[in-house]
DNA sequence: CGCGCCCTGTTCCATTTATTACAGAATTGC
DNA sequence: GCAATTCTGTAATAAATGGAACAGGGCGCG
């Protein structure tokens, strides 16, 4: 009774057939809830049929799926007992949980680091629809500047994602002006290029966002605003979820302070999607339907 | 639903008779856990009998005791999702830390269920490098599609990063094969775009791995690995920070699986990088030197 | 290309379960 | 102290559940 049941599914996933992994994944997904129903609540939430979940529970270890639910309801007994015993549950293998851990403490930091009113001022500049919104972002941050674009365009007009290549960007340049707004994110091998963009559109007056990581791109110098992150990780690589989380509190932040556009422009934007495919979701984990964009705050 | 269940047995405990009331003191004592159960056994933990139970659970107005367990189980649902739900209610604003606090519950949470058995197989399955690999994201994710890409390319060869219209996807299509792997993200507001491309993948035997959220996207059902991520945040819009977490860990892990490789090529490309422009360079926070690709670890 | 194996879903049955009816016990009012 | 009433447990029932046998189908191996 050491380790948690989720941890032992978890470990026997390997030896179980496809549809048998997806009610373990099902299970897991909201744990220990959806084994206490009966069988065919089970399987219709996995989408799986009834025969399936007493495989999966008899390769789990059980005789009989009684036995697993009263293994399920134990647990939750006694954890819901002593919500102390918590942290005796993760620690076991230190290699992937560092990465997660540490891409946490990095949020964390980078965001008791920020300055609130920088935050603020930069939320301002960008939900202000009289400047026109330029995003740039360098050989991986790229995705990043694509990611809050695709945001930034629905809650408001005039946004644009400088892409491609540097060459081209000269084209955008001849459009920008004293009032535009232009974010940039820079991590370390900073590229020159984006460099060179920033400085000739710091020439043009324009204002300058820069989202970079704690030793600051050169970029810095001409930016209005730095909001810096920290990217370090036990890898070869850096990590970009605190700057994903810097963008995506940019992009709420935008959201809420004009709540009326906001919510207007999404669901005007809802009347056009073709996505969601209405006769695959009814009847999975039917239980949580979609996000409403249109409806701030679940 | 406003109020718990179990304040509403207190309320009216007051209308119990006398063994009716030993049934509730004794479901209040472990409280949702013995609900969950059969009736018997709920009668015998209370010493009282089976119909004593029944009744228990009319006078609490449920017409059958399956609304009891139900009542139970959606509430305890909802308690366990989000257990900061108690804390952002009596939080006056819902400011800025909360958002990267939660998004960093997000990542715990993601990695605390993934199993890291998937994870490897995923690794090994994107490290293969006789596989060609094609990565589709939806509307927001395909930032992260390009994201990953543009790691993958660089430690591995035939990395192909399914862009532009569902139109054009099609052509990707003709060369896809058994040996392939295609990586979707897909998170709610699931697109039928991404099905339908991932179940004809699907039908010509490509390995899909989908990166979803907790609710799994319909995908799943011709996925051969599934990474569900926690992506609710408090805000219209979701995060996808996890998400990225979770393409950034399998690129860490491709990168050590064969170190060889990853260190050669990386230090290949450099040479013909052109970034980091040296004269800007010197002299800023000059202490810390950009991380060296080529070598693992920091 | 065909054979065999393993996996998955459908159907059916036996068992357990929730539920009802009934009778005995307790209790309260007179 | 007796009777009416309410409460509680026992017994029986009908429904729903878990579980088992069966058959179709997909996959890989030869």
């Amino acid at each position: 009774m050491t380790k948690s049941l989720a941890e032992d599914i978890r470990e026997k996933l390997g030896s179980c057939t496809a549809t048998e992994r997806r009610a373990a994944l099902a299970l897991l997904a909201n744990y220990p809830v959806l084994g206490l129903g009966t069988v065919a609540q089970f399987a219709s939430a996995a989408g799986v049929s009834s025969p399936t979940i007493l495989r999966f529970a008899a390769r789990m270890g059980f005789s009989t799926y009684a036995a697993l639910q009263t293994r399920l309801r134990t647990e939750l007994e006694d954890q819901l007992k002593s919500p102390l015993a918590k942290g005796a549950e993760s620690a076991a293998e230190p290699g992937v949980l560092d990465f997660a851990d540490i891409a946490c403490t990095n949020i964390s930091d980078t965001f008791r680091q920020l300055p609130r009113t920088e935050l603020e001022a930069v939320v301002a500049l960008l939900g202000d629809e009289k400047r026109t919104l330029y995003l740039l972002g360098g050989r991986f941050t790229d995705a990043l500047a694509r990611y809050m674009a695709a945001h930034l365009r629905i809650l408001r007009g005039r946004v644009v994602h400088v892409a491609g290549q540097e060459g081209n960007w000269r084209d955008y340049l001849v459009d920008m002006g004293r009032k535009d707004v232009l974010i940039v994110f820079d991590i370390r091998r900073y590229q020159s290029d984006l460099a060179r963009l920033s400085v000739a559109a710091a020439n043009l007056g324009v204002t300058i966002v820069l989202v970079t990581d704690s030793w600051l791109s050169p970029i810095a110098s001409v930016a209005t605003h730095v909001l810096p992150a920290r990217v370090s990780v036990p890898s070869p690589w850096d990590s970009s979820a605190a700057l994903m989380v810097i963008a995506e509190t940019l992009i709420a932040g935008v959201t809420a302070a004009d709540p009326e556009r906001s919510k207007r422009r999404i669901s005007m934007l809802e009347i056009y999607r073709d996505d969601d495919d209405p006769k695959r979701r009814s009847g999975r984990t039917g239980e949580v339907p979609p996000k409403d964009l249109a409806d701030p705050q679940a």
